[in-house]
DNA sequence: CCCTGATTCGC
DNA sequence: GCGAATCAGG
């Protein structure tokens, strides 16, 4: 395979997008992670502003951290992110706090979700309202599960809980979880659901 | 061990 | 220019 302007367009929207290199790779075909980022290397377009979780900051590649404008997220119609970088000489600056308003800070305290102690585990979902097609491949799955002990969940095991904890009959699920997620991928589609119709929360 | 990106260097 | 091998962090 070669870097045709497709593929290499394909790239520069996916890096932009802040997909990983070897999602990348995954995508185009024919190419592994290592080729993706060194073509990325090769078009200069390197270091993407945050999102980069595993990076390698030790590398000291760039002595000078230039403050680049992260590109937000967000899913505009126009998929023309032109990369008009203006390099600007990096001078320490701090950022201008935003006077009156307050402002959401990155730090978004995103899990306010109160867990009850004791009991760890995710709420199984019962005649939930979950796609019938989710649970399908659920069941799907368990047959196959691995049906693990406690003890023997590691990190990259489903910890889906199946059956009653408090009969002989349960096990955890085992299979190989999503990357990031505690889950495996049918797991993950049942217990992240997009927030299905909320009834009226009216009391 | 899984992943991430960065760098090197023979091709 | 290319990318496998290697490096280095999480």
């Amino acid at each position: 395979m070669s870097w045709t302007d497709e593929r290499v367009e394909l790239l520069k929207k996916m890096w932009a997008e802040g997909q990983s290199a070897s999602q990348i790779a995954k995508e185009l075909g024919g190419v592994t992670r290592n080729a993706v980022i060194g073509k990325v290397h090769r078009l200069g377009l390197s270091n993407r502003t945050g999102g980069a979780a595993g990076s390698a900051p030790a590398a000291a590649a760039a002595p000078a951290p230039a403050k680049e404008p992260k590109p937000a997220k967000e899913a505009k119609p126009k998929p023309a992110p032109k990369p008009v970088e203006p390099e600007q000489p990096a001078v320490a600056e701090e950022e201008p706090e935003a006077p009156v308003a307050e402002t959401r800070p990155a730090t978004t305290p995103a899990r306010k979700q109160i867990i009850p102690a004791g009991q760890p585990l995710p709420p199984q979902p019962s005649a939930n309202e979950i796609s019938p097609e989710a649970l399908a491949k659920v069941s799907e799955i368990e047959k196959k599960a691995k049906k693990l002990t406690l003890m023997e969940l590691t990190e990259r095991t489903c910890k889906w809980p199946v059956g009653d904890p408090a009969t002989d009959d349960f096990w955890f699920c085992g299979l190989p979880v999503q990357q990031g997620k505690p889950y495996c991928e049918a797991h993950v589609g049942v217990a992240f659901q997009p927030m299905s119709s909320r009834r009226d929360r009216r009391r």
